[in-house]
DNA sequence: TCTGGGGTCCTAGGACCC
DNA sequence: TCTGGGGTCCTAGGACCC
């Protein structure tokens, strides 16, 4: 059977589990600016109760966070990957679970060698125990015969107290399970196919289970179906990954709006360098350095403007000037005057690994020495702090 | 005043080939 | 009236995920 292993409020519980004295209080995690800006990213269940949610900007709930003391935590993703690859460690280590995959920062997948519903609960309980005691982190799993449905057992096993954090969803119960999801709430189906299927007449995941495939291959694609087979016990996902990432970004909404190239062009050497650094650290190399720029879409009285491009480098690299000044070059081509942005980033993509990577027939020495260099730098980042050496471009 | 920041995969259509 | 018929590769953008 699949388990699906899932952190309770992940980033709140990492700040509760690391922070004395946040234990039973209303804690909200936030991407908060110098401004005022951000919105809750994470709450805890008591920062729940008050009525706060997800994605709310936190200027729309200042009073309500004053009143009643609700703290408020900078989000800390390296925190968080830290205690993603504890928990994961320890559950390498326990040895119950089997195919152990990391599916993001705070979900797992593996299969567990039974049946029986009892020894699956019982398993399922020991794994979930283990997590809390090593790292503090509440987590809810969910058992089935495939990913997605065992998506849904922890969906119920998160909502419903009585399965105490653990859900087994047996082809016996599945049919109740799903007929009283919503398809929405359903991995996969997003708002788009939402939609569709609404107006299709199907709510329910039950009522999508039941659906034929010829009028589910109107609404749906490739992925769209792998769902629906795997809501009926299918297993047809493979969560098999590159390990390395694909693609690398690094963007920001900004606080002021800017109509300056200069002021734009600085952000944009900070991404580029940072992308740069981190396509480094996983010891690959890009060809292809996107940027894009946009205005303020919250803003209809102003007007809006937003575009991308993709540049292409002659051959692929690490090297941060290179990224950072086909980066700029694609600013350049991209920046009109006359508008106020508002948010810019880079995207490397066209990612390889750097051992055997294709030189291009002009490549030159020079390109060993700024290897070196990239080192170096990098070393010192490390040793001392990542602002601690920086290119003047 | 103030509205996140990452990722992945798929597909349609354009450019190009013979 | 009518204006080949296949292919491949690449890219931008959509849809989804956390």
């Amino acid at each position: 059977m699949f388990l699906h292993i899932d952190c309770n409020a992940y980033f709140a519980s990492c700040e509760v589990a690391t922070r004395p004295g946040l234990e039973g209080k209303p804690v909200v995690v936030a991407n908060e600016t110098e401004n005022g800006g951000g919105v809750i990213l994470a709450l805890t269940a008591e920062a729940k109760a008050l009525g706060l949610k997800r994605g709310t900007p936190l200027f729309q709930v200042r009073n309500l966070i004053r009143a009643n003391h609700v703290v408020i935590c900078p989000v800390d993703h390296k925190k968080y990957r830290r205690i993603s690859h504890q928990i994961m460690e320890a559950v390498q280590q326990q040895g119950i679970v089997q195919d152990f995959v990391q599916y993001s920062v705070d979900e797992f997948f593996g299969t567990l060698p039974s049946d029986q519903p009892d020894e699956l609960r019982h398993y399922a309980a020991m794994v979930k125990d283990m997590i809390a005691q090593t790292t503090g982190i509440p987590v809810s799993c969910g058992l089935s015969q495939s990913y997605t449905l065992a998506k849904v057992a922890t969906h119920y096993a998160k909502h419903y107290k009585g399965y105490k954090g653990v859900c087994v969803l047996m082809p016996e119960n599945r049919q109740r399970a799903l007929a009283l999801l919503d398809i929405a709430d359903v991995w996969g189906i997003g708002r788009q196919s939402r939609a569709k299927l609404y107006a299709l007449g199907i709510h329910t995941a039950q009522e999508l289970v039941e659906c034929d495939e010829k009028t589910l291959g109107k609404v749906f694609s490739a992925a769209g179906l792998n769902t629906w087979r795997e809501l009926q016990g299918t297993p047809c996902i493979d969560l098999h990954r590159p390990a390395k990432q694909r693609s690398i970004m690094q963007s920001r909404t900004f606080v002021y709006m800017t109509d300056s190239l200069q002021t734009l062009e600085q952000d944009i050497r900070t991404y580029a360098a940072a992308c740069a650094a981190k396509l480094r650290e996983q010891r690959s190399v890009c060809r292809t350095v996107q940027v894009f720029l946009s205005t303020n879409r919250h803003r209809e009285d102003l007007a809006q403007y937003r575009n991308s491009v993709g540049i292409h480098l002659p051959s692929p690299t690490a090297d941060t000037p290179t990224i950072a000044k086909a980066a700029l070059a694609g600013l350049h081509s991209l920046y009109k005057e006359g508008f106020l942005y508002k948010q810019a980033g880079v995207i490397l993509s066209n990612i390889s690994e750097e051992e055997g990577m294709q030189l291009d027939l002009f490549s030159e020495p020079e390109d060993e020495r700024h290897r070196k260099l990239m080192q170096i730098t990098d070393a010192l980042n490390k040793k001392y702090g990542d602002d601690t050496i920086n290119f003047g471009l």
